[in-house]
DNA sequence: ATTCTTGCAAATCATTTGCACTTTA
DNA sequence: TAAAGTGCAAATGATTTGCAAGAAT
């Protein structure tokens, strides 16, 4: 995985946000994995390079991308939130035996007519299931 | 709001629950509730009928019931999970303003293609936005 | 009588917060 | 050097667990 610190550095920095060490390494982590990771992965994956990160410093980081939509939460029915970069519209599929979560492209459809006089800000889809190894 | 415990009752056996006066009464309570509570919010209505009650018979109840698929979590972004009766296929718009989660009739379409080789048990479809009061 | 359920309290786990210290613009 | 970010430890809040007492079959 190559990691571009320059570029996570502008972009983080043109969307409001001061680029420290730290938050640019955990966009570039996130840029980097597929995983959807929870923040104790983050943390645990992260730690061994940046032995000074505390636990704190990436909720607060996640929190602030979450708040300036540039990761989004993927509900997940464990206790623990996990994240992914907000990128195109796309569905999730959770694996019921290995706990991944797979990106699944989608064209959105349009709303049900059901939901006219609401204001839509955000949609997820989300399945569960077995994925292809795991059935 | 009619409460039907003898149906409850059946329905639970049905399920192959042991309907005690707890369960019936959480079920009960479910069906005739569209607020997709909270755990805290199931047991704060109960507690005043129920005196002796407790959180964990109502955490036990409920997961429960999420096992044996009556009842399913509703993902907000929030930190507690509230529930749902698993009635017929619809999705869920979640009001950012008054978190009132609105149930949302619509035609499951069929699964993408890219989740061929995937095996789907269950579909969530998730709304955030401001509903028709709050906007 | 045996088995399952309940209720309480303590334990756990994810997340947040207060505050002193450090970094950065 | 003022403002913002970090790290630690303690606090909070949701959920789980261990276990003794109670209810059901």
């Amino acid at each position: 995985m190559k990691t571009n610190v320059a570029r996570s550095d502008a972009y983080l920095r043109q969307k409001g946000i001061k680029a420290s060490f730290q938050r640019v390494s955990i966009f570039d982590y996130l840029h980097n994995t597929t995983a959807h990771p929870s923040v104790s992965q983050i943390f645990s994956d992260l730690h061994p390079n940046i032995p000074s990160l505390s636990r704190a410093t990436v909720y607060n980081t996640i929190n602030l991308f979450v708040e300036k939509k540039i990761a989004i939460p993927v509900q997940v029915d464990g206790v623990e939130a996990r994240y992914d970069l907000a990128e195109p519209q796309h569905a999730h599929f959770h694996c019921a035996t290995c706990g991944t979560i797979y990106d699944i492209p989608v064209e959105m459809g349009h709303a049900p007519k059901s939901l006219e006089g609401f204001e839509i800000h955000e949609a997820q889809l989300h399945y569960k299931g077995l994925c292809p190894s795991c059935r």
